[in-house]
RNA sequence: GGAGCCGUAGUUCAGCCAGGUUCAGAACGCUGGCCUGUCAAGCCAGAGGUCGCGGGUUCGAAUCCCGUCGGCUCCGCCA
């Protein structure tokens, strides 16, 4: 029999009808003379009924032998529970099936975790990826992520969006990013890049008359991870042509609001506008979190003639005094102000300057260095009341803006100044086209890239003040995260050229890298601009996550650990010798590495070597574990013992090659097993 | 590249600060037995651990020190 319903849609309407359902045994209750099953799929649990005086006792027999993680088929009868029987907590609660079939189409070893266990071990859900997925909050992570990325194609396909798929392999153009390399086969010695972004690809896409162009594209980065950030993400990645950044926006809100509606979130019929100037001069943040006040005030005027120190300087150095008034309701102690300062001093701050209001005046040590009239004015002007801390950073805007926004984003979550439920989405524009960089051969580099547009009016201003030039390009913000980035792109090629020149890159340099960019300009291109946006992120926030803290692996089904490993297929994994040789890579071994070594050993090539080997076995459920154990411990001897010779300055070196060579052969011996379960592992055409 | 936290039965954790007879424990899970209305089933019995790994200190190390591996978080990095 076929199967016939999914275990969660099962309701009382379905009484009285014969059901075939496929799922996982959730569990089992077993009472001797009958045996309860919880059979799972992907829709919810129905219980099943295993009773040799109903449904016969072969069900019973075959659920006898049943244990959790079992996979069956069962066929019976929809029954109405008895009055008193059914079970609230789960909407199939008023119904079950009483088996007359129980097949067991496959078993399962115990589960590594409990399928509803509430925590769990991070690096064994990783390990059991599989068993994981199969809890019901990621199968909702899933269907929401589903549900989105179909909102937003139907959304954009009735706009008259075009889907393209862009290439994987490219051409490398050292900008941003550090990019995943693919070695190319057929021309030894040279390489592909895996994207970043299909930036130029889209772009190219409008000169082809593409008129609108989306993608829910995969881009990658060979950056450190972070629980917002893995090596592979996926943005909504989408180009109009002949648009202007009103219209961009417009259409852009009308894609956010499709999507979070797929969630069933409502969002404001338009997102207000803030330029990057308001938002870093009220909020010290380019990603400005809406939902709390705690604003930045600036004090610089009111301490200008005040005589402390650390204010005085930082305004004679052209900085600036800035506070922010925290509602603590006198919950912040003098232990909580100076974690603060740490944390202040983490991001660049001297120090942080405090004053705490109570109900008969104010209570700070810096007090005696500034006039009465003067703490009146701050106080009137922070707006402070009893129970309120005011936190004052004295230094360069930047640094400023910086420590007083994190701050003010640490203190709204740890002091709940954040009310639940508020979805502010904003647009933060007019950001600078450049900013300064000590590192570049011009002084400036793009805020963003050199692709976005230059607000017209600021044209002017190109070649003598760069700095003063506003680009088109204006980012989505979320809850105080950053959704994506986008602008109105440059389509003069001689524009282009301009602005590579004035990041540093010379005319020539400018061909080799994007001269097809160039080529493409010069034949046509319209006006078009576009953005990239974080789905990952977006769909963290739909499941429910706060945006600031969002894990973007609850929402991946198969994602890293914080250093690029995947744990489930046991990567990265080195190459066997074959396949390196067909891509004419070289891989250093630890041979290499030794007899290179002979009039100056180099202990730390020859130790690290052994690490990398030993460190590509583990973790790798293919090889067996006392093997690994063994070359690691081998491994870690010889480390030891390396180090101990590199101590002592009255070894000789042939001494040490010596005994280098023995230790380097013995790990190699140590690892031959492991090589050749690896060739193994690559199936027989391998050897 | 840097900083912090964590690693003890299958799982979640206690024990560590102050080394030694509560030192290898609890709960859940698991196995076996009993049990026909549970849905956190119940009752009885049982099995299960290289205290991540290596080295050091010590008469003695899960416990202290060093190193190392792995996981997590943050800074740098990532438009």
């Amino acid at each position: 029999m076929r199967r016939t319903h999914h275990c969660g849609v099962l309701r009382l309407e379905h009484v009285g009808s014969r059901v075939c359902l496929c799922g996982w045994v959730h569990s089992r209750r077993d009472h001797g003379g009958v045996i309860f099953l919880d059979l799972r799929d992907r829709t919810g649990l129905a219980q099943v009924v295993c009773d040799p005086g109903k449904g016969g006792p072969e069900a019973h027999a075959a659920a006898d032998q049943v244990r959790a993680e079992y996979v069956l088929r069962v066929e019976g009868r929809v029954v109405e529970r008895a009055p008193g029987m059914a079970n609230p907590k789960i909407p199939t609660g008023d119904i079950e099936v009483i088996a007359e079939c129980v097949e067991v189409l496959n078993r399962s070893e115990h589960p590594p975790f409990e399928i509803d266990g509430e925590q769990i071990n991070p690096e064994a859900r990783l390990r059991y990826r599989y068993i994981d997925l199969r809890r019901p909050a990621m199968q909702r992570n899933l269907q929401i992520r589903h549900d989105a990325a179909q909102a937003a194609r139907k959304y954009l396909c009735e706009q008259g969006f075009l889907e393209v798929e862009t290439p994987l392999l490219l051409k490398a153009t050292p900008e941003g990013a550090r990019d995943f390399v693919v070695p190319c086969r057929a021309i030894p010695g040279t390489f592909y890049v895996l994207p970043q972004s299909p930036q130029l690809m889209k772009q190219t896409l409008m000169a082809s008359g593409c008129d609108r162009y989306f993608q829910l594209a995969k881009c990658l980065r060979d950056e450190d991870l972070r629980a917002d950030r893995q090596y592979e993400h996926t943005q909504i990645d989408l180009e109009m042509s002949f648009v202007e950044q009103d219209e961009l926006q417009e259409t852009i809100e009308g894609l956010m609001r499709a999507v979070f509606a797929s969630a069933g979130i409502d969002l404001a019929p338009s997102f207000p506008k803030l330029s990057y100037e308001e938002a870093m001069r009220r909020y010290g943040s380019d990603k400005p979190d809406t939902r709390f006040g705690v604003e930045l005030t600036d004090l610089s005027d009111v301490l200008a003639d005040v005589d402390f120190r650390v204010f005085k300087e930082a305004l004679a150095a052209g900085g600036q005094v800035k506070g922010i008034c925290v509602p603590a309701k006198g919950q912040l102690s003098r232990k909580n102000i100076d974690d603060l300062t740490s944390f202040a001093r983490d991001f660049g701050a001297k120090g942080l300057a405090w004053i705490v209001v109570e109900e008969d005046g104010l209570r700070s040590s810096i007090l005696k260095f500034i006039p009465e009239d003067v703490q009146q004015a701050m106080n009137e002007r922070m707006g402070g009341q009893p129970g309120d801390v005011l936190l004052f950073v004295a230094d360069q805007p930047k640094v400023v803006a910086e420590v007083l926004g994190r701050l003010r984003v640490k203190l709204g979550h740890e002091l709940g100044l954040i009310p639940d439920g508020l979805h502010h989405m904003l647009w933060v524009t007019d950001f600078p086209l450049f900013e300064p960089d000590a590192e570049s051969p011009t002084g400036i580099q793009p805020m963003h890239h050199p692709f976005s547009m230059p607000r017209p009016d600021c044209l002017q201003y190109l070649d003598t003040e760069p700095l003063k030039v506003y680009a088109q390009l204006y980012d989505l913000v979320y809850n105080g995260a950053e959704f994506g980035s986008g602008s109105i792109r440059i389509h003069d090629p001689d524009l282009q050229m301009q602005v590579l020149n004035l990041i540093g890159i010379g005319h020539s340099e400018a061909y080799k890298r994007f001269g097809f960019l160039l080529e493409v300009f010069s034949h046509g291109a319209p006006p078009h601009g576009g953005i990239g946006l974080g789905f990952d992120r977006i769909v963290s926030v739909l499941c429910g996550q706060e945006a600031s803290e969002a894990d973007i692996r609850e929402v991946i089904a198969f994602p890293k650990t914080s250093t690029g490993r995947d744990l489930m297929l046991g990567c990265p994994s080195p190459l066997p010798q074959e396949q390196l040789d067909q891509l004419s890579l070289l891989s250093v071994a630890p041979v290499a590495a030794a007899s290179s070594a002979s009039a100056q050993v180099d202990w730390e090539v020859v130790s690290r070597t052994w690490s990398l080997q030993a460190r590509s076995f583990q973790g790798d459920h293919r090889f067996a574990e006392r093997d690994v154990a063994m070359l690691c411990d081998l491994v870690n001897r010889f480390k030891s013992r390396v180090n101990a010779l590199a101590a002592d300055s009255s070894t000789d070196w042939m001494t040490v090659t010596a005994e280098l060579q023995r230790m380097d052969e013995e790990v190699t011996r140590a690892a031959d097993p492991l090589c050749r379960q690896l060739l193994r592992s690559f199936g027989p055409d391998a050897d």
